[in-house]
This record gives structure tokens, sequence and C-alpha cells, in this order.
RNA sequence: CGGGGAGUGGCGCAGCCUGGUAGCGCACCUGUUUUGGGUACAGGGGGUCGGAGGUUCGAAUCCUCUCUCCCCGACCA
């Protein structure tokens, strides 16, 4: 069996305007890197290392967040802020897009109104904030304590999700068949007490947007659930770079209440899968038990289909593991605060007052150029300091496009240019500078990005291509698997009986200590012949086993 | 929540065992130098050592409690 390390062809498409030839270094080839090579990495830690540690510098380096105080909680800089605020943005056009209007909904929830659904109840009970007082008082030594006489008569829950809340909306909104199908959603905050957490991936309090919807019939609702599962496959490929595999949930993983929940999942670079995003179909669930009733064209009362979707800050978490490199963080084009970066080389001298006229006559013609649909997110870096210091900031940061300007570049017109994919040049180790005249770099920059974006998601696409592993048909053989593989397996298509109830919990204990999951049901299955690897019984269909975060 | 590790200037660490009111590298500030690349030299600012309590003449160093973070596990987006 092939280690991972020697599974993935660093397969990269042509440059269109270079003759750079020039590639980042990735887990799998650094040691191969670092033999020919002394690059200097701008993180201390490399992904082939401690994945784990790694992901923690990146966030720091990269400005992305850092810790509150609080526990689970995080505060989010403005870069890793403005790169959710453009997941957001897009996303949330999307929604629109499809029909939906937005809301805002109480961010506490009273007890009796959650209560209500109860496999809801039973799955996030033990995950709850609650709200018993709404005043404090002195406790007579300098410190402020609840105030017993303030307590509230019926505690409140921050919410963890709102289907319960909106759900009594609902059933206030939807009279006949004429409201339907009702669709919202909203961007909100929601708070889950997770024992264990991590920046961005798994956090107490975390930002998210939820949509609900109430349809006629199931075949409405399901139809619904699948096009917003759409709609987040779309988002993660075209927005995010991020490749997914789309495909329902087995039914323990379902979301509590859900009758069928459908998810889409990404390969980070250790291979893990991450849940990146999931849409739920929830039949009359919680229909009944917020009684949201219409009145079909019968003139008879009907119980709602709903449905409700989500995706979170953890979106971003999934950008860092999927493009960040040994020297910090990759953002995709398309979701980069700020895509191209013009740094002067400012010398504290009278000259430097030509060289930013330069610079802003490049960066006005930027900002008027499109790329991706969109006016080009440009920034005259005129902060004082040194450029290189500078350089390396926006590296961390992970900025598409650097372009360095110094005095000789204006004399001859050029400018430095450096492609945050392709840093290096490996054969002698150095940073991959090009210098395209100013006009030229101008004129490229909106193609460049494209190809960017594009170049990112193909090199994750072929990486997590590389790393499915398929013809495993015994549990004996999958135990050898991942045995076997090192810290990086990847992921095993397997294809099993759809066993359910105490046969599917017995599956998953066995999965259990492979440290595996079932991650989803791909929807193109494929077709099916042979034995389910854990019950031997005729197989119905494959699915993805995986370690998971 | 269980097991393990850790919290010392912005970041990374030493000091703690063998108590005597804090040190290093990077970053930062000032000056000089240098200038096509993560420059060099000199000078300088910043921390009371996560928090509370205790032992002691005296605690970053010893004891107790507590908060937070990291890793593994159970749980979960």
């Amino acid at each position: 069996m092939r280690r991972f390390a020697n599974r993935w062809p660093p397969c990269r498409r042509n440059s269109t305007n270079s003759t750079n030839r020039a590639h980042h270094p990735s887990v799998q080839t650094i040691k191969q890197e670092q033999s020919v090579s002394n690059i200097r990495h701008a993180l201390s830690v490399k992904r082939a290392d401690d994945f784990a540690q790694w992901y923690q510098e990146v966030i720091s380096a990269a400005d992305l967040a850092e810790e509150s105080g609080v526990r689970g909680c995080m505060v989010i800089k403005p870069w890793g802020y403005g790169i959710w605020e453009r997941i957001q943005r897009l996303l949330d056009q999307r929604i629109k897009d499809t029909g939906h209007d937005n809301c805002y909904f109480p961010i506490f929830i009273p007890l009796s109104n959650f209560e209500r659904e109860a496999e809801h109840v039973e799955g996030f009970a033990k995950e709850m904030a609650v709200v018993t007082h709404h005043r404090l008082i002195a406790d007579g030594e300098g410190g402020l304590i609840p105030d017993p006489e303030a307590k509230l008569e019926e505690p409140l829950v921050v919410r963890p999700t709102s289907e319960t809340i909106i759900g009594d909306a609902m059933a206030r909104w939807v009279q006949s068949w004429r409201d339907l199908p009702l669709l919202t959603n909203q961007w909100a905050n929601v708070v889950r007490w997770e024992m264990r957490t991590r920046m961005f991936l798994r956090t107490s309090e975390f930002l998210w947007q939820e949509g609900h919807t109430a349809h006629e019939n199931m075949a409405d609702a399901k139809e619904h659930t699948m096009r917003m599962l759409e709609v987040y496959r779309a988002c993660a490929e075209e927005d995010l770079a991020m490749p997914v595999i789309a495909g329902e949930k087995p039914e323990n993983e379902r979301f509590p209440g859900a009758v069928e929940t459908w998810s889409i999942e990404a390969m980070m670079q250790d291979g893990k899968a991450l849940q990146a995003g999931t849409s739920h179909y929830l039949g009359t669930n919680f229909a009944e038990a917020s009684g949201i009733r219409y009145q079909d064209r019968e003139g008879t009362q009907q119980l709602c289909h709903t449905t409700s979707w989500g995706v979170s800050t953890r979106m971003v978490g999934g950008v860092i593991m999927t493009h960040g490199d040994d020297d910090g963080l990759r953002v995709p084009p398309t979701i980069a605060p700020w895509q191209v970066v013009i740094l002067p080389m400012l010398r504290d001298k009278p000259e430097d007052d030509a060289l930013i006229e330069y610079c802003e006559k490049l960066r006005a013609s930027l900002a008027s150029a499109e790329a991706l649909g969109e006016k080009v997110r440009v920034l005259l870096d005129k902060k004082p300091g040194k450029a290189a210091a500078k350089r390396w900031d926006w590296v961390r940061k992970g900025v598409p496009v650097i372009i360095e300007v110094g005095g000789r570049d204006m004399e001859n017109g050029v400018v430095s240019l450096l492609r945050r994919d392709r840093l290096w040049n490996t054969e002698n180790g150095k940073t991959a500078f090009e210098t395209p005249s100013a006009e030229t770099a101008g004129q490229a920059i909106p193609a460049l990005l494209e190809e960017i974006q594009a170049s990112l998601f193909d090199e994750a696409r072929d990486r997590r291509d590389a790393n499915i592993t398929r013809g495993i048909d015994t549990l004996d053989a999958l135990t050898e698997f991942y045995n076997s593989n090192g810290r990086y397996p990847g992921w095993v298509e397997v294809q099993w009986a759809k066993p359910t109830g105490a046969a599917l919990d017995t599956v998953v204990e066995k999965l259990k200590e492979l440290k595996l999951t079932i991650r989803n049901v791909p929807m193109q299955t494929g077709a099916v012949d042979g034995a389910c690897i854990f019950t031997g019984e005729p197989a119905v269909e494959r699915i993805y086993v995986a370690r998971a975060y």
C-alpha cells in the first residue's frame, strides 16, 4: 500500500503569463524540497511535522483570530473577519437568489418553547447556556452576584439553533397554502457549550447563517433541502475553492429532530474530513411541535413540511486547512478581502512621493478593473515600515498577489510581482518575483486572479481525489489500511447494506475503534455490486468513511 | 467531562528543583549605516511572572483553590 506521501503528484496548471517554474511546497513534498533547496519558510511549524500546531500558528501568523479569555470563544480579527464577510456576502446573495428573505429572531429562547421537540431537546440539552437572572447585586465583598430576587420566572436558553423559536413565528405567519413556501434565513450567532473547542472549527459561540423554510408537502420540502445543499456546494467550490462531496448523512449522524440530513464534506490536507455545511429535511416534526399548519385548497388543515440548513465560521477553518501552506494562509481571490496589495519600497526620503504617486496610479487602474465578476480589491499599503517585513506579513496573511515597487522599478516602468500560490523558485530557494511592466501587470491581474482561484481549487481537488481509496471490501482490510497509512490515510469509499437501528450502532462502534466515522452517502454513488463491508449482506450503496473534525 | 501538558513584556522561551523583589531572542522605539530584497550596529521603551489565598523576614520560585489554553479521549457543526 502506498503511503500518502508518495501519492500526490504535484499537479500544476501551466501559468499563462510566466517563465516562473516555481511551485509551492506541499505537505507531501516538503522533505524533497528541503533536500534540494534551503527555503526559509515564514512559519516555524510545518504541516508535515505537526498539523494541529501548524493550524494554530497560521491563525496567529495570518492575524485571523485570537483567544478571548472566555472559554471556547474567540476574537475574530480584521483579516479573519474580512474573509468571513466575503463568504457571508457571496452566500447571502445566493440565498436571496433562491428566493429567501432575511429575518432576525431573538438570541434567547424560552425554555418551554425549546422543550417542544423531543429529539431536538435530547440532542442539544447537554450543551446549553441558560439565563436564569436579570440583575446583579453586590455580594458585600466587592464583587457581584446574581440577585436572588431577580430570578427569571422561566429560564431562557441561549439559542444553539433556532428551529423552535422560528417554528413559533411560522405558525403565526402561515395560514393558507397561498403563504407557502415560506422561505426565510437569518445571520446570527449561536452558542453550544462544547467540551473541546478549536478556533473556527468548534467554538462555543460561532457565527452562521440558518435558513428555515416551510412547504406544503414532502416533495417540495425535500426538493428545497437539495436545492440549498447545491447552493452550499457551489459556495464551497466556486467561492472558497474548496472541493466538497455532497451526500446524505447516515441515520446516526442526523440533526436532532431531522428526517434526513445532507452534508457537504471537504478533505483537509491531513486527510481528515470536515463537515462544511448541512441541509435538513425536517418532515413535520417541528410543524407538529410548533403548530405550523395551513389550510389546503380543499379547506383542510395540513401540517407543513419544514427544512433548515446552515453554514458557519467553521468554513474559515476549512479554508485554512485546504489552502494553507508552510508560509501561512493562501486566500482564494474570490473571498480575499484584498486581492492585490501594492507595497511601495519607501525609504523615508523625498523620492517617496513620486513612488507613491506611481503606485497610486497602478492602484487606481487595478481598482477599476474587474475580476471574478467584481471590481478588483486592491490595497496600496502605505504604512511606514520596511517593505520586506511588510511583504512577509502579507505572505502569511495569504493575499493572492503582492506587488512591490521600488525606485528602480519606477525608473524602468516595471513592478515586482509575487504570486502567493507560487511563492518559491525551487531551483534557487528564493521568492519567485516576476517583473512585468506596470502596464502589463495592470492588464494581466484580472486573469491572474482567476487563474489563482482555479489553480487553488484544482490543487485541492487533485489532492482529495488522490487520497480517496476504493476497493477495500473487508473490515480487516480496512483496519489494515488505516493501521499502515500513518498520519494521513485519507478517505475510503466502501459499499454497505445500509443497516439501521441496532445493526447500525454495531457498525458505528466498529468504526469508532479505528477512529473512523461515516461521512456521507455521495449523491453520485456509482454502481454497487458485492457485499456490505460490515454485514456481508448485498450492498445497496457506497459511503465514505474517514477520520473527521 | 476524564487523562496529560502549559500559562513569565506583542510573539517564542529561560529562570522555578537548591525562595532574596526578572532575563534572552524576535518584534517595537530612536539614531547611524545600508538599500533590489525577511540589512547591520548602537542606544532605548515595555512585564511584578494567568487570578485568589496561604507558608515565610522575603515567592515567578513552596502549598491550596481557581481561570484559560494545547494534545489525546468521550461528545459535537
